[in-house]
DNA sequence: TATGTTTAACAACTAGCTGTGTTATCTATG
DNA sequence: CATAGATAACACAGCTAGTTGTTAAACATA
């Protein structure tokens, strides 16, 4: 493990080192990496900084997965492929002049990116870097949904922005979650569950957005019924067994290729 | 004029030029500058896409000022030091633990930049920079007014934008405005008009921010007089006498000092 | 069509930033 | 109080992004 990398996938490779281990030494980790103590420290900062690790005398240890699973700088990181081969579908479903409501998941700022094409678009949303994205693009008409500002999510919350959304009316609802599972889906906070609900009730045609990896688990709040969704898009890399039970739920999934490079 | 100057400082030039002489064509200001005939014409795109010129086949013309005047690019460069000079001023208005509604001004994106040193603070604004650079904030609270984006403002209006207003309070509103004069404060457009005029009603104290380059003048659209606000702030480029006039007229005035290099 | 103007594509250069290590100082823990 | 660990400050290498000029092709205007 002494192969020279980058500063990002270095920090990738030790946030998985803790997440297994539970905890490690920085000097541990300087050595496994062939790198300075100082950049570890700098590594480990950052990881703190972002809520996945807990720094203490000598080291670093896990955080409880019920608080690094809610940060967007952890949820970027996992599951890239999968999520591209979902936004390019989700991508399909979208037409020039609709309106187009986004949550704030990481699998939806990958549809964001491709949206552009498909201007002169309406795009609605609580999430500060598809708001950021699509101030640039052109023939974007964008309504930002105000609320409290989450830096976990860098998003809005909070009942301002329940009410922006109830005096809306999208055709489309691109939401993800963090986990499905026996025909619910969940997520571990309260405040997110208020606003994906809202999202729900405003918008004619609701489509669920899951990369396998949160197919069969659970979190602390119910959403909805997989079948409260018009549609269910997942990743190529889902078993064919599980797509096959969701489909005999009779909920309306899609695949979505994965890229083969 | 031939000095190396740098892109930027260059475009200010070129934009005062054109203002100036209503037109140039693109090879004297190649000439002038001692530059290039391919960056003149990528700095023409760069200050039409602003728009703060019209081409034509051969140079460019200024837009009408109504047009202009609207931008934030254009307005980001205007008075630069005496916005500095009230922005340092305004921060001194504000206390730790206030909650503080800021409006799509670039003089209040000056104060946005010295919030910091402030927090604790509630900040509340439909200005996408300082969205941006609160939410890299520490102990700053955010709160965002929703709404439809205009990218001439950078910033978010309509009724989503005021209804999130009207369920607000805010201790202390910091906003500025395009033009004022016999008693009375203007700007050119409706939607902006409506938003300001809930901030106001939404805040308890209410602070003006003007420099000393929008006194005297109109726009089309009345505001609001300037007794309604508790406080106005100008610069100290403010001619004496007119800093007299507007004390004669009940206004609570502040001069804020200019930095002195 | 002829001429001047605009744009596109490429390459060179620059400035500034990012990532890193070293050293020295500070801090925590036993 | 001693020692290992953490941080701050400085310096430097490498790299990326932004800026510019050149050339050639496309375009507009008379």
């Amino acid at each position: 493990m002494t192969g020279r990398t980058t500063r990002g996938a270095r920090q990738d490779l030790i946030a998985d080192h803790v997440l297994r281990e539970g905890s490690v030494t920085a000097s541990q980790l300087a050595e496994a990496f062939g790198v300075s103590l100082m950049t570890v420290h700098r590594d480990l900062d950052e990881l703190e900084r972002q809520g996945v690790v807990r720094k203490f005398h000598g080291g670093v240890s896990a955080q409880p997965s019920s608080v690094f699973e809610s940060n967007v700088a952890y949820r970027l990181r996992t599951a890239r492929a999968e999520k591209a081969a979902i936004a390019r579908f989700a991508r399909t479903l979208v037409e020039p002049g609709m309106a187009v409501m986004l949550d704030d998941s990481t699998t939806t700022l990958g549809v964001a990116e491709l949206l552009a094409d498909a201007a002169p678009l309406t795009v609605i949303t609580n999430f500060l870097q598809v708001i950021n994205a699509m101030s640039r693009a052109d023939r974007v008409r964008l309504i930002a949904l105000g609320g409290e500002y989450y830096p976990t999510h860098d998003s809005f919350l909070g009942v301002p922005c329940i009410e922006a959304i109830e005096s809306l009316r999208a055709d489309v609802l691109l939401t993800s979650t963090s986990a499905a599972s026996g025909g619910l889906t969940y997520h571990q906070e309260q405040e997110i569950v208020l606003v994906k609900r809202a999202m729900m009730r405003s918008a004619n045609r609701k489509v669920l957005l899951m990369d396998h990896t949160k197919l069969g688990g659970t979190a602390l709040h119910q959403l909805a019924l997989l079948t409260d969704f018009d549609d269910v898009v997942v990743d190529g890399g889902t078993p064919a067994d599980v797509v096959r039970a969701l489909r005999d739920r009779r909920v309306n999934i899609h695949v979505a290729p994965l890229d083969t490079p």
